[in-house]
DNA sequence: TTAACAGGTCAACGGTGTTGTCATAAGGTG
DNA sequence: CACCTTATGACAACACCGTTGACCTGTTAA
């Protein structure tokens, strides 16, 4: 039974549940949104969200043709909140700078749907909207075609990557989480500097900067490179000579 | 029953299975990690586990509290694994790429294990034995301890990540992960020039790209950066040489 | 007013992780 | 060697899970 869905704008005759909540695509999103933010990731399951919106389980198969369905409604409905907050200045290193801030901001807000989310390619709405914007700041900048693609790739699943890394760990049980902030204190700066000599060089600085997400750095560290990159390509470009003078990390 | 589980060094009784086989921790954790690479991700379950041993499925109860904590055993083996078909040339930079890659590749060979252990610290040998090893290849570069911690911690976490996120896609249920690769042919490809200009223009850039993992692309702009930043850093004290110069760098 | 059918409901299937209980063979002890 | 303890494997059951085929009923368009 694979026709069972009906799309969203034929949908004509709006019958109650037994419970008497009328059903709707948006509806079951939302729901599904807030029993994962309430209640944990693992707690979503299509039984569970039926029981919370007042309906048999099965009737989620007339919205969704499976969990999986569900679920990339539910991410296109995160980019779609992201992107609405975000202001670009035209400045496209600050603008894709405070865009990874964001996105990575509003994962931890809704940590478990991000963990759930991140890997999918929704080809909804919000991510089409997400994927022109973004690509349109890099061409703007004046990237060629073939590096604004890569560009864009390594930056957005950098952002969704560490979203998800730190979702997971924000999601974590608390005792889980108390003893792991415990190991690097109790663990590793106490190892000795002859067995270990670098951790220990390093524990102080080690101990402070692990508690913190390494997302801000790395995403400077990828946008600092892209910078680099545009550099050389518009010094190419005004050289005009064969081949740009700047060496690349060639390989 | 959460004292069901008996540490390794205590088990004394070797007594075999119905079906002759004789447990143990090593036997399970290659036996799971067998069963994830002949079966793929989701054939991994306790069930199938035990069938697969020629033992009951609760008999595994005896060896592992949960399925995670079979699971982080088999992610200790992985890192153990990768760090031992490395050799560092004394090229840090190469030797980072080559690390990261290795890292990559052995998350995305075992898909659920890298998803649960890329947000944990474990504490365990393998994992102290990388951090001090991948410290000591950022020291001895030149970077001071703060830079270096700084730029392990991003080094780290981003393939940590772009291992979970790959492998949560390639985990995918197989008519799922199909979809996601006929979307970006079938929908992508397909945005007229007039609404989606930037999708229009890299079309074909975009289909060719986003069959890949972005990592190795990621890894190199943050290298790069890295070693930009490096540069500076000789630079600096070239000009201030209020240290002793130690051995000349000489790349 | 009524008939068609969209959409809600029910029951069932085959899967999952996990645990309480029981049975038995291994291994130390005398 | 025989005995006893008990570690460890087996079994059965529990409570879930996603999904689907069949059924029933209220809404809506004609």
């Amino acid at each position: 039974m694979s026709d069972r869905v009906v799309p969203a704008a034929d949908r004509r005759r709006r019958r109650p549940t037994k419970q008497g909540v009328v059903l709707s695509e948006e509806l079951i999103v939302e729901t599904a949104l807030r029993l994962i933010e309430e209640h944990g990731a693992e707690a979503l399951s299509v039984r569970r969200l039926g029981r919370a919106l007042g309906a048999d389980p099965s009737s989620l198969y007339r919205y969704f043709r499976h969990t999986d369905d569900l679920m990339l409604a539910v991410a296109d409905e995160l980019i779609g909140r992201t992107l609405r907050t975000w202001r670009p200045t035209g400045d496209w290193l600050a603008d894709l700078r405070d865009l990874g801030l964001r996105m990575h901001a509003g994962a931890l807000a809704h940590p478990r749907a991000a963990m759930l989310s991140s890997y999918r390619v929704t080809g909804r709405v919000y991510e089409i909207q997400a994927v022109e914007t973004i690509l349109g700041v890099l061409r703007g900048a004046g990237f060629p075609d073939t590096e604004a693609v890569r560009i864009y790739h390594a930056y957005v699943d950098q952002a969704l990557a560490f979203g998800a890394l730190d979702s997971a760990n924000t999601a974590l049980p608390k005792p889980a989480r108390d003893a792991e902030a415990a190991v690097w204190q109790a663990m590793y700066a106490q190892l000795p500097a002859d067995t270990h000599p670098h951790i220990a060089a390093t524990a102080r600085h080690l101990v402070a900067t692990m508690r913190h997400s390494s997302y801000p750095a790395a995403q400077d560290l990828l946008l600092s490179a892209a910078a680099a990159r545009l550099a050389e390509i518009r010094a190419g470009e005004r050289a005009l000579p064969t081949r740009s003078a700047g060496r690349s990390p060639s390989s």
